[in-house]
RNA sequence: GCGGGUGUAGCUCAGCUGGUAGAGCGUCAGCUUCCCAAGCUGAAUGUCGCCGGUUCGAAUCCGGUCACCCGCUCCA
């Protein structure tokens, strides 16, 4: 069956769990807010992610498939970090890019990937210059290109080959070359920030700039030493954070997909690098079953290990848990999480600065001046083990999921219209949130049959047990009953609890299933207990 | 960013060639109802996305803008 991505965002909206942001004000694109419904689902998908990182984790005994046993603690840091902290992590370079326009094609071109052969006169001057597409290293001119810059450079000058930022850079008074592909006019290059900048205190300027934070994980990291020295932690150990982070995305759409700010669940999990390999399938595996343990349809789920060419420089192995969404093309998937085998670059990164590829080994970048382009913090980020009596830099195995992209995937999946009859039998579409008990907003709903002969008290008083249980119930008594369950069922409520004659004679309710649709009879005293075992 | 489409009540949508807005569902109140939406009665709700222009008059025409959808581009 085929979902339809309108009719779910239709009922996220009217049923109150996702807003567009600032609606009244024509909306604001990238952003989301969740109203009530959607706050606690999004707080169960939250939730079931601490539990299962933190909260439930036995450091004492290791889980099935685990290498040994381990710890999971968890820290909550800032979204505003020093400044330092992204061009030690390589995101500074990374998310900033200076992108040229083409005013003819309408092309958009990353400076830094445009080729320029330009000819330099002796007194240093740009006579002329041409920018060539980003695929070729080093561009090969054509034979009448090569003679009309070798022209113009005339005595004792010479052709350079570069990069169009570079060549800004460097010839900022230069004309600009033409577009590589149409050969139309470019704009000046124009800076794109990905990272969201911000200025700290109330006077300050472009010295005081600061970035909000493009991923959680960095906390994590500069706070490693400081977990280590003050919580007994030994390797194997994982830092977990649940936390707002924001990036501006050149194009946010599909829902709350790609969003500019997006909360982020993620894992920094520190090992022995002889055992990192060996963790990492442990959490690529163990990330997917949460999935699966929490309603997603194995079909609807696959997990994929990234190629080789598609790895990030420092990566030894990436996989991503990628889920079916009915925005997508069909055989297509989005990225929920992404699992990845990061070996010793964060810390080495923070310990001695921003690290590059060379040559398949990390090193520290150089700036033109030969020093560090972008200086570590300086400290040691070593482990010593106490018993090997060895020091190292430990590995990291990084999960690190969506937390509104889990909850958009699970209120994708539950999401169904089927069929049940109405009071003749004869069968009426329904449209159902098929949620895990675990996730559903609403736990449970309480109604009177009829509201009257003390079935309203009857069942504010089961209504009011499953509150002070800690359960998000709700309870009803507008219209006829049949109603009440539709209703129920439309926002995923697992269990509603009836009030009827036979209660007042000997005190049992029907609790009726949202998914089988059927009824059963139990005392009203074992309301909450039903309730609770349900969930699980 | 480009191209196309859309934007009217909470939701889905109708409003033809300009004459100051409607349906269904939902919601609320009441009745009915001892178990699965479309029984009965009644009610509320719209600056027709926003700004500007043309016109005696614009939801309807024009321009701009914002948002959403589709395709391209991008996705660290």
């Amino acid at each position: 069956m085929s979902k339809s991505m309108d009719d779910i965002t239709s009922l996220a909206k009217r049923r109150g769990f996702v807003f567009q942001d600032s609606d009244i004000y024509g909306g604001q694109q990238g952003f989301w807010d969740y109203g009530p419904l959607g706050t606690l689902l999004k707080r169960n998908v939250r939730d079931a992610w601490w539990r299962d990182a933190v909260s439930e984790h036995n450091e004492l005994i290791a889980p099935a498939g685990a290498p040994e046993a381990f710890q999971m603690v968890g820290v909550e840091t800032a979204i505003i970090m020093h400044p330092r902290v992204w061009k030690s992590s390589g995101h500074y370079d990374l998310f900033h890019d200076f992108m040229a326009d083409c005013k003819g094609c309408k092309a958009r071109f990353r400076t830094d990937q445009v080729a320029v052969c330009a000819a330099v006169t002796a007194g240093g001057e740009v006579a002329a210059a041409e920018a060539f597409m980003p695929t070729d290293e080093t561009p090969n001119l054509s034979k009448t290109k090569q003679k009309r810059l070798d022209k113009k450079t005339g005595e004792g000058g010479e052709v350079i080959r570069t990069d169009l930022q570079a060549f800004t850079k460097r010839f900022p008074d230069a004309p600009l070359p033409n577009c590589p592909t149409c050969g139309g006019d470019l704009t000046e290059p124009r800076e794109f920030n990905l990272m969201f900048k911000t200025t700290l205190g109330a006077l300050g300027g472009e010295d005081d700039a600061a970035f909000l934070r493009p991923e959680t994980a960095q906390g994590m990291f500069v706070n490693y030493k400081n977990v280590l020295d003050s919580s007994r932690v030994k390797l194997p150990f994982g830092i977990c954070q649940v936390g707002k982070s924001f990036r501006n995305e050149i194009t946010p759409r599909n829902f709350t997909f790609r969003s500019r700010e997006f909360e982020q669940m993620e894992i920094e999990f520190f090992c022995r690098p002889d055992a990192s390999d060996q963790w990492y399938q442990y959490w690529r595996d163990r990330r997917f079953r949460w999935y699966t343990d929490h309603g997603i349809s194995e079909s609807n789920l696959i997990l994929r290990e990234h190629h080789q060419e598609e790895l990030a420089h420092y990566s030894v192995g990436t996989a991503d848990i990628e889920y079916k969404f009915p925005f997508l093309a069909e055989g297509e998937y989005g990225e929920l999480e992404g699992v990845a085998h990061r070996g010793d670059f964060d810390l080495r990164s923070h310990s001695e600065g921003k690290l590059v590829n060379r040559d398949g080994k990390l090193e520290v970048e150089l700036g033109e001046d030969g020093k560090p382009k972008h200086p570590g913090s300086g400290k040691s980020l070593d482990y010593f083990d106490a018993e090997t009596k060895e020091k190292f830099v430990p590995h990291v195995i990084e999960p690190s999921a969506g937390a509104d992209r889990a909850t958009l995937a699970f209120l994708c999946e539950a999401y169904e219209v089927d069929e049940a009859p109405d009071e003749k039998g004869k069968m009426q579409s329904r449209t159902v949130l098929r949620f895990h008990p675990k996730i559903a907003p609403v736990k449970a709903a309480v109604f009177p049959l009829v509201k009257k002969d003390g079935m309203p008290e009857k069942a504010a008083e089961i209504y009011g047990a499953l509150k002070r249980a800690g359960l998000e119930v709700a309870y009803d008594q507008q219209g006829a009953v049949g109603r009440r369950y539709r209703r129920q069922d439309e926002i995923g409520t697992p269990v509603c609890v009836t009030v009827d004659g036979e209660t007042l004679e000997n005190g049992t309710v029907t609790v009726r299933d949202r998914d089988t649709l059927e009824q059963s009879r139990i005392p009203a005293n074992e309301v909450t207990a039903f309730v609770q075992d349900k969930i699980g």
